[in-house]
DNA sequence: CTATTGATGGTC
DNA sequence: ACCATCAATAGG
């Protein structure tokens, strides 16, 4: 998927972006792929035919979008995490984060379980980056997902500016007041 | 530059 | 309770 191209198009206009960096979430014996807590509503989709959207609300304020990529069945996507720009967009728009992009872009909920191949959301096959411009390295934000966390799992473009930055390490969070 | 925190709501 | 995050802030 890195240099395929993400065409959005609604309220917002028309809207592009070139795949930069992704995840992998590669089914349901992947701890920190939503598949694996089971068929439930909100990952129905995942369960599905390919080259459909999965978007799903983060954090209560983001809504992240992935690629369900597997034959139905088997559920896996791929979590798109940065665009580099390919067309005009407001002064200051940054397509560098997984939740910034799809701001950006337009997607939301309303896109969930729709194809890629449609009019509000598609998907171009792009030029292939070669292998040798590829990093990878853990996944972000999973460390709850054991050793599934360290999986290198995040794929991006090795030296493309427009891939996000990793946060800085959080702190483990405050001990419930352990009795 | 790094580190930390609050915002915010769906899911199970 | 637990998050596949971001923006703003404080401090070196």
């Amino acid at each position: 998927m890195l240099g395929s191209i993400l065409v959005t198009h609604g309220p917002l206009g028309r809207r592009a972006g070139r795949v930069v960096e992704v995840e992998a979430y590669v089914g349901p014996h992947d701890l920190a792929c939503h598949a694996s807590r089971g068929r439930t509503p909100r990952t129905e989709v995942l369960f599905g035919p390919p080259g459909r959207a999965y978007v799903y609300l983060c954090y209560g304020m983001h809504e992240l979008f992935n690629v369900v990529t597997d034959p139905e069945g088997h559920a896996a996507a791929v979590l798109v995490r940065a665009l580099e720009p390919v067309e005009a967009l407001p002064p200051g728009t940054r397509l560098d984060g997984p939740a910034r992009l799809t701001r950006a872009l337009g997607i939301d909920r309303s896109h969930n379980r729709l194809p890629l191949d449609g009019p509000s959301l598609f998907l171009h096959a792009g030029a292939a980056v070669p292998e040798s411009r590829v990093a990878r390295g853990p996944r972000i934000g999973v460390d709850y997902a054991g050793a599934w966390a360290a999986a290198p799992l995040r794929l991006w473009v090795r030296d493309s500016p427009h891939v996000s930055r990793a946060p800085s390490p959080r702190r483990a969070r405050r001990p419930a007041d352990a009795a």
